[in-house]
DNA sequence: GCAGAAAATGTAACGCGTTCTACCTCTCGA
DNA sequence: TCGAGAGGTAGAACGCGTTACATTTTCTGC
């Protein structure tokens, strides 16, 4: 578990949060970058001994849910295994449901991480992508039981949870653009990419809730890449 | 809180579970009606002093999670306020989050049965598709702790709940697919329903989480509604 | 170094989902 | 009509998330 470095990820020069009408409806909008806020990542600013403990902890909820799932996760065996007093778990996370967020939030900072430098094989926007989703899923399967601990925690956090979830889908707007290969993230860029994290967040749902395999979810990614990406391939031309 | 009907919903001659490869990436596929699985109403087939108790489950549960949202629905309290032992409770439904499921599904039920004939206004699909959705965010807003406990439930649910789950994307493609005033349903057809179920779904979760008011949620809905129609339309002229 | 504050510990306790048990009450077929 | 079994009831009990608290350890500023 890496992630613990100064949040490299992907390097648009300035993403900051959109806000208001986001949303654009004609295709001619002015191209104009938007930058991205700066949720900060979860951890740091913990003196060594407690960064340590902080991550002690969020390893031992990810060994614990890959052993057995969400419910294996018990707040009492994440401090036994961790080594620290219950009441410090407590004072580092509020929640069992938070903890698990973090750790996704980690997990995916560490994918996008990955993909971030990496060139992709694909000589499309579209092709490239899927190569992301693929190798993303091929991680789920793996490790189907912690999957299902994260993603479920992620679903059901409620309101206190926010700033993690924002964060969430940050490093999912940026793996996405940046497998996209774009270097300018315009409002347009946003939204065809929000639709693509929307439609992936509901893949993964229903994988976990195991009403999709994996390649039911790959198919549908296609099918929406294929038409996100085509709209935009044409905003593009008519630019 | 009717649904216990005989399922009206919407009347295509023949929806039928799509399997294997449902995804089409050839614009010119051959256009060709699926079929819809028959998933079961929940609670039908009961003896009438059973399916009384059971609505009766159901409308606590309901009005439980009205009043204080997810935490509020306790069993204790359902299985008082619906005037019947804890015990039966779990007869009916194994889990709070089950009974919690199934209530969401009868409300979308309801849902779709009310936009199910009524003409909507608007003169294209996209325009009849907002309509349904701002008459829907309508009245998540106006029950904000109800649908925060509902849509976390069926976020947080697991394999147990896949019937229910189904059953609930079912209800949801019909609805778009209603308001879309499409007949036939093809693969292409449910491809596009499918992605906007899928944002629709995603946006619910983050307003559930505070992390987006309903207007942020529509206009996304609006930007997603667009590109997948300019393609359906796209599609059909090319035939 | 050292006093005081902050953090960590160990453990008990509480609340609520879920399960279990013992008993009661319908319903329905012989 | 009756008796057996499914279904219902009341309430105790268990497990785990969460909180509270008294005590000890570690940090920080002087």
């Amino acid at each position: 578990m890496s992630a613990t470095g100064a949040l490299p990820l992907l390097n648009y020069p300035g993403l900051e949060a959109m806000e208001g009408d986001w949303m654009t409806e004609e295709p001619n909008a002015e191209v104009r970058p938007v930058k991205r806020s700066a949720t900060a990542v979860p951890g740091a600013d913990l003196k060594p001994a407690q960064r340590a403990r902080y991550l002690r902890i969020i390893e031992a909820a990810r060994q614990l849910a890959s052993e057995g799932g969400y419910d294996a996760v018990q707040m009492r065996a994440v401090a036994e295994r961790s080594g620290v007093a219950l009441g410090t778990v407590y004072r580092y996370f509020p929640s069992k449901n938070q903890l698990l967020v973090v750790t996704l939030v980690l997990i995916f900072e560490e994918v996008a991480e990955r993909f971030g430098g990496a060139d992709l094989p694909g000589d499309t926007a579209h092709e490239r992508i899927m190569a992301v989703l693929r190798g993303s899923v091929q991680q789920l399967e793996s490790e189907r039981k912690l999957y299902d601990a994260l993603v479920r925690a992620a679903m059901f956090a409620d309101a206190s949870s926010a700033a993690e979830l924002d964060r969430l889908g940050e490093v999912l707007t940026e793996l996405f653009a940046n497998a996209a290969g774009i270097e300018t993230v315009t409002e347009e860029v946003l939204n065809a990419v929000r639709i693509i994290a929307d439609v992936w967040m509901a893949g993964l749902v229903s994988w976990v809730a195991g009403r999709q395999s994996v390649d039911d979810v790959i198919a549908h990614m296609d099918t929406a890449v294929a038409l996100v990406f085509d709209r935009l391939a044409r905003l593009q031309q008519t630019r």
